[in-house]
DNA sequence: CATTCCTTTGGTATCGCTACCATCCTATAG
DNA sequence: CTATAGGATGGTAGCGATACCAAAGGAATG
């Protein structure tokens, strides 16, 4: 019964045109019936409705962007997919997202900024409608794409001096300066330092500072022998704090920067028969679920991932929104969690 | 000195035709230029080169996406994105990606089978060009639109008897029978299971019936008061090995199909003073890095999340580059990892 | 009953790019 | 020197939606 003939099925091939003719109205109508139902009579949506049923009809977004010149995807780049420290968060900006109708694409930058650069371009290219970098050091090239596209960016990771657009972080610096200056109060006074590497990589150095400044202000002896790098690791922990006990057989405590360092040091005691903190006090950075339940619970630092993340999605949502765009930089705190390895 | 008298300047204001202009070359000569630079003269690319890097121009890849009829974009669903198991696989994924110039769109059902309908429904309106599922339990409605738009899918997470397109994974069914006939040639009796819990989740049950499998080959007594559901947690891991000891106070082996159930539980052992495999011993499923770390190293079984995600992104770039579909069902096995808490 | 106004519907012109085919030019062969 | 092939370029017509404005329909008003 059909008139051509030629009856189009399965999703993938028929278009909003198909819709419209077999409904008997016309495409504008089937767009607004589906964007905006309330702007078309009843009996019209029942039309709609019905041929989009029949034919499992999936409205086609990339024209429908291209068309409006606004798209329904949020990029994100983040240094590494696999630390889950990123994970909480990315799952907050996900969902908020996902409550405002926005996908979310997301990058690997692998640390490097070279990337980091490849992949705003690419992200760019795609024409997202937002962009979340978790960082806050950006190629001069980055730098002019946000400008020149106007795109809104969060900035997270660290609270940049200067920021792009918006920002959502904490201080890497005063957080690690609170807690040494937390270890130093409970009486401690040679205390290490295990940074993660440096490279490329602002909040490594910013919690490095803060471990120095807090040392100042306690007039507690600034000794660089008690700063390691290492990439983070359980071994890499444990070895960091072997080498420390070794070299400085007085240190009475010692902070990472990392926190999964942090576990692999506290292991390491374990295994050599250390008493935490009796022989040596551990301290974390990065409220990782696990600090809470090993035996001693680790003494850390609680950031708010997942609130960076929803306030994140949110900046940007109201921004898509028509929010008028103002320069942001937003502090979301932290908090020392005092735990019994210190 | 320009023609028209209005230069337009900054990134996201510049199309193909004004580069073209510019350039004194035709749109489709920039095109050519920037996609298959070889295609064109030596000249001509210059030109373009030249007029591209003076606007600062991204190409607009929604508009050559619709125009081509070919996204560069794969879709994802996790069933949770904050669970770090999925995270070493998503950075696999989208590794072998980027190095094949597609983009990554990742959404999370929270275990749900009605999300995940809905973000499949939401991935495929964003026409992407491949999907990966990890999850092989699906609604009717994502049944009929993956066939009806052809869209390559990896299932991964379980082995499908009857897979959509193709699938990349272990069988949850056979490792959980495996590491419940090792510990039970270790010599354990009375061994205890701990489940994830089983709604919507075929993985879990899968594991459940591997357990029970094993015991039978094993004449071993099948007592279902052994099996304990539980959310996956540190606290909840801990809590079961509590409950299950009280109540059979002979058990002298828990297998726990959640890593981090199994390191709450070990925890739990350091707190009570139990010797671990000594009063009992604990096998884990699904080798987080963490395993090998505790204090002792849990045995565990490994499962390879990085090749699953490699293999699957692998398999959808060859068919994106023509393979020809065939419906593939990949075992990418699994190995049990023997260490001091059995 | 005619006029006005508001709501609902439809037509047309893009959005920025690529597919496809026509054209042109140069190089090689006959 | 002409014929022909083959590679490089350009023109045109979409891809599948939405924006914008025009037209039509219906209710409210004098």
């Amino acid at each position: 019964m059909s008139v051509g003939g030629k009856r189009k099925r399965g999703g993938g091939q028929v278009n909003m045109h198909d819709i419209a003719r077999h409904a008997g109205v016309s495409p504008m109508t089937v767009s607004r019936a589906l964007r905006e139902p309330g702007s078309v009579s009843e009996k019209m949506r029942r039309k709609v409705d019905a041929a989009v049923r029949e034919f499992g009809y999936l409205p086609n977004r990339i024209a429908g962007s291209l068309s409006s010149k606004r798209s329904n995807v949020v990029g994100l780049v983040v240094p590494s997919i696999r630390n889950s420290l990123y994970a909480s968060m990315v799952q907050a900006i996900s969902e908020v997202l996902r409550a405002n109708g926005l996908h979310l694409m997301i990058a690997d930058s692998g640390h490097r900024l070279a990337d980091e650069e490849a992949l705003v371009e690419a992200l760019l290219a795609q024409r997202v409608c937002g962009l979340v970098l978790h960082n806050t050091r950006h190629s001069k090239r980055v730098r002019e794409l946000v400008r020149s596209t106007g795109v809104p960016v969060i900035e997270t990771g660290n609270l940049p001096a200067d920021p792009l657009d918006m920002a959502v972080s904490y201080s890497n610096f005063e957080a690690a300066r609170a807690m040494t200056l937390h270890l130093a109060r409970l009486g401690y006074r040679r205390i290490g330092f295990v940074t993660l590497p440096l490279r490329d990589n602002d909040r490594s150095e910013q919690r490095r500072r803060g471990y120095f400044a807090a040392l100042k202000e306690q007039k507690l002896p600034v000794d660089p022998s008690l700063v390691l790098e290492a990439p983070g690791g359980f071994s890499e922990g444990g070895d960091a704090l072997g080498r420390l006990i070794q070299t400085h057989p007085d240190i009475d405590a010692v902070f990472f920067a990392g926190d999964v360092l942090a576990v692999g040091a506290l292991f390491e005691c374990q295994r050599r028969g250390w008493a935490v903190p009796g022989r040596v006090a551990i301290a974390s950075f990065d409220d990782l679920d696990l600090l809470r339940h090993t035996v001693p619970a680790v003494t850390t630092l609680r950031l708010p991932r997942q609130e960076i993340g929803r306030r994140s999605a949110e900046l940007l949502v109201n921004r898509l929104r028509g929010a008028t765009p103002e320069r942001l930089k937003i502090d979301v705190g932290f908090e020392i969690v005092q735990r019994d390895s210190t």
